[in-house]
DNA sequence: GGGGGAAGGACCA
DNA sequence: TTCCTGGTCCTTCCCCC
């Protein structure tokens, strides 16, 4: 029995998920109560026993209400499914495909396997690679005391106290894993890579070709390699490099001598022979050993490559009845998908084996989900995937990091922002950007939370990552308030991946510009006064887009203020002014209250929080226009930014537009529903404006202060005509005036404007052009 | 009631 | 003294249309 299996000994302390897995090559036959006492004594107590604890609870209680839906299952609810099971049967039975030659390859001990070839020390020794928190694998003497991957190192020291640890070298299996991969795509260019030391292949065309094969392409030298002088390539004989790790070397059939003498194998053209050739190939090459499975699919291939493992391979004939006897008596856990949870599941139903799978369907149709029982019967029949597709698409991106406890905000916070620039790095590598950014906490007690937040528009750099998981980092501590949140992991996690279109090298961000004015720096900048910042304190390098309204609205240097205030940095003595981020102004005040009420202007309302903290503004490819002056229109709700070319998808921005103008030489059109271009060939003061939502309306309130820049009294903003009046009325019907009728009608009246009193046409356009696109909630 | 987002968990190497 | 990392998929709950 594997893994605890239908064990319900927990009432006498033994926890049954943290016992031995044995369900690994080389661990047959071992003393498992002996094992597994060690593993509890040396667990018992600490705070992962106690989380795993309570996982084994739940899942007891999950098994419990389980039992409970089964007794209330009646005969006529059970034929039902029957029928529906059987239905089912029949059609995958006619679907069933026995056509493909599937290969699962499996490097045997792989980290261990590279360590011990380049330290031959290691060889008879027991040996595990990975720390004394966690090992990653272990070598077949190691698994004879019941070590084994993912065991802690602490834990695996007492079973085996011999036991050498070497420290993993992900650079070193990389290269080896390349190398084999160069094997693999011989006998199939398509194939699928699991992680560094396994793959999926389909052999079934080389296959068809190698049965025209003459000798000569099926003859593979012993452990020689080619090696390139200066043009002249020849072989030579490499020391040492013999099947050194494990015994039953595939080259079982005698060696013949070739005609220069060196010892040479010939491989037949069947399924076994190309993938003895290829196991071969790799152990030449590597001096390491592969094991693996050919069946007609992949689900059984996995399970065939693990059947004589380690250097060794199974092969499955493609027929049914074959098929179907392989599975009868497999252990539901040797297939890959059902794990502890599921197997004790099954287990409580008395199901161990595949063919008691097959038995129960009908059983298991009403209790589990559809997704569920369908994979279940796939397996009961010995079904599984024939195609194996490689370009699937990545779903998301993430990293995290463990610790030791961490208490500290600044700590937390700093970290947090780590994380997100190894992320942004990431996902720059791969020019993707995901709208859902999720935060993964464990605290101390190994318990695991995730907190999520799904944007409006995709986002990948470190500043538009951050601005968000450090929202959500912060509501997780405000919860806990005023006990610390004392963590021992955190993540950050990206998904829900734009589309091909967004995932074009990433557009210059407006958030970029957001930051000191001195600085031209694209990265982040401290928000200071206009003296070198002298502060110390780790938050204040917090960047404007990480501003959100309610960091803004923090006005005291609280302690949270301090790591969200935007305003919290205390000015440097003898500084008499501030740089405003927003209008880029000089404040003269060193009162972070006044200073913060300009700001509060300048952002008005939630707006520019709202639209920085949210990111929306960098799939439009803007930048803020902020030599010209007219960012002072962000008092009024306005935000100006200089463009000469800009796709803006409105549903992106969450913005309606409220207005559009048309300039004589420039063009706004409307090219997909909720998309606008805005481009312009002859005029380069192509201007955008983005009203945030419940910001005042600038059409209809153009404030004294914004007016300065635009001449006195009231400017309309489509047409750059100054309006004799000072009647908000007249003026509001002006601008309508101006609106462009066809646009408004493709936008399918979002706009509501009375055209009925238009007053006169908008006079003709003069002077420089500022075309403006104004969007309002 | 269905779709979709959020949260949590199972499972894999 | 000490129990990882990075990924996918599934389930459940809840909200909204």
């Amino acid at each position: 029995m594997a893994t605890g299996g239908t064990s319900s000994s927990s009432g006498e302390g033994f926890l049954s998920r943290m016992a031995l897995n044995d369900n690994k090559a080389g661990m047959e036959g071992l003393n498992r109560d002996k094992i597994n006492k060690i593993i509890m004594e040396s667990s018992k107590g600490s705070r992962f026993y106690e989380n795993e604890l309570k996982k084994e609870q739940q899942v007891n209680q999950r098994i419990e209400r389980m039992m409970l839906q089964k007794a209330h299952i009646t005969e006529q609810q059970l034929s039902k499914a029957q029928a529906q099971v059987e239905k089912m049967t029949s059609d995958l039975e006619r679907g069933r495909d026995l056509s493909r030659v599937i290969v699962h390859v499996d490097m045997d001990a792989f980290y261990a396997a590279v360590e011990t070839r380049d330290c031959p020390d290691l060889m008879d020794k027991p040996m595990a690679v990975g720390s004394m928190s966690m090992l990653s694998t272990s070598n077949y003497h190691a698994r004879k005391f019941g070590v084994r991957a993912a065991m802690p190192g602490f834990i695996a020291k007492k079973l085996c106290p011999n036991l050498v640890i070497v420290p993993t070298n992900f650079d070193k299996y990389r290269a080896v894993s390349a190398e084999v991969r160069e094997v693999f795509a011989d006998y199939d260019p398509h194939f699928l890579p699991m992680s560094l030391d396994e793959a999926y292949l389909d052999i079934s065309d080389h296959l068809e070709q190698r049965r025209g094969w003459p000798e000569a392409l099926r003859t593979h030298q012993f452990n020689s390699k080619i090696e390139d002088h200066g043009g002249l390539q020849e072989t030579v004989e490499v020391e040492g490099l013999s099947p050194v790790l494990f015994e039953n070397s595939p080259s079982s059939s005698p060696c013949l001598q070739d005609a220069a003498g060196g010892e040479v194998e010939v491989f037949g053209t069947c399924a076994e022979e190309a993938v003895r050739e290829m196991r071969f190939r790799i152990e030449q090459k590597t001096s390491l050993t592969a094991s693996a499975g050919i069946a007609p699919n992949m689900m059984l291939a996995k399970v065939c490559s693990d059947k004589n493992k380690p250097n060794g391979q199974y092969r499955l004939p493609s027929n049914r009845q074959a098929v179907i006897d392989f599975i009868q008596d497999l252990p539901v856990r040797k297939i890959s998908g059902i794990g502890k949870v599921t197997e004790k599941m099954l287990g409580a139903l008395g199901i161990t084996s595949c063919s008691h799978l097959g038995q129960e369907m009908a059983l298991l149709a009403l209790l589990f989900s559809e997704t569920s029982w369908h994979h279940f019967l796939h397996i009961s029949m010995g079904l599984g995937s024939t195609h194996i597709e490689r370009d699937g698409e990545r779903k998301s991106m993430s990293t995290e990091r463990t610790f030791g406890e961490m208490g500290a905000l600044e700590e937390q916070f700093s970290l947090c922002k780590e994380l997100c620039q190894d992320l942004a790095q990431d996902l720059q590598k791969e020019a993707l950007k995901g709208k859902t950014v999720t935060l993964k906490l464990k605290n101390v007690n190994f318990e695991v939370k995730t907190r999520a937040w799904t944007l409006p528009c995709a986002v990948a750099t470190t500043e538009e990552l951050f601005a968000v998981a450090k929202d959500l980092l912060k509501t997780e501590i405000d919860n806990v308030s005023p006990q610390p949140l004392r963590l021992r992991l955190m993540g950050v996690r990206v998904s829900s991946f734009a589309s091909a279109d967004d995932k074009k090298p990433l557009q210059k961000s407006i958030v970029g510009f957001l930051h000191k004015k001195q600085t031209d720096s694209s990265s982040t900048s401290q928000i200071s006064s206009h003296k070198p910042n002298t502060n110390t304190s780790a938050e204040t390098d917090i960047s404007m887009s990480a501003l959100t309204a309610s960091d803004k609205m923090t006005h005291e240097p609280s302690a949270h203020a301090s790591t969200s205030s935007y305003c919290s940095t205390e000015p440097e003595s003898g500084t008499d002014s501030l740089t405003c981020p927003v209008c880029f102004r000089e404040v003269n005040t060193t009162e972070l209250t006044v200073f913060n009420r300009h700001i509060d202007q300048c952002l008005s309302g939630v707006t520019m929080g709202k639209l920085l903290s949210r990111c929306v503004l960098d799939s439009v490819g803007l930048r803020l226009d902020s030599s010209a002056g007219d960012h002072t229109e962000s008092t009024t709700g306005l935000l100006l930014y200089e463009t000469s070319t800009a796709n803006i998808s409105l549903s992106t921005v969450g913005l309606n537009p409220v207005c559009l103008n048309t300039c004589p030489n420039g063009d706004v059109s409307i090219h997909r529903a909720n998309t606008l271009k805005v481009s312009s060939q002859s005029d380069p003061h192509v201007r955008v404006c983005l009203l945030s939502p419940g910001g005042p309306r600038p059409m209809t309130t153009p404030k004294p202060e914004s007016r300065d820049h635009r001449g006195p009294a009231l400017t309309c903003p489509v047409c750059q005509e100054t309006q004799d009046t000072n009647d908000l009325t007249l003026f509001n019907r002006h601008v309508d005036l101006c609106l462009n009728q066809e646009v408004l009608h493709e936008l399918g009246g979002l706009a509501s404007v009375d055209r009925t009193t238009h007053t006169a046409p908008p006079a003709a356009h003069k002077g420089p052009c500022f075309r403006y696109v104004l969007f309002t909630e």
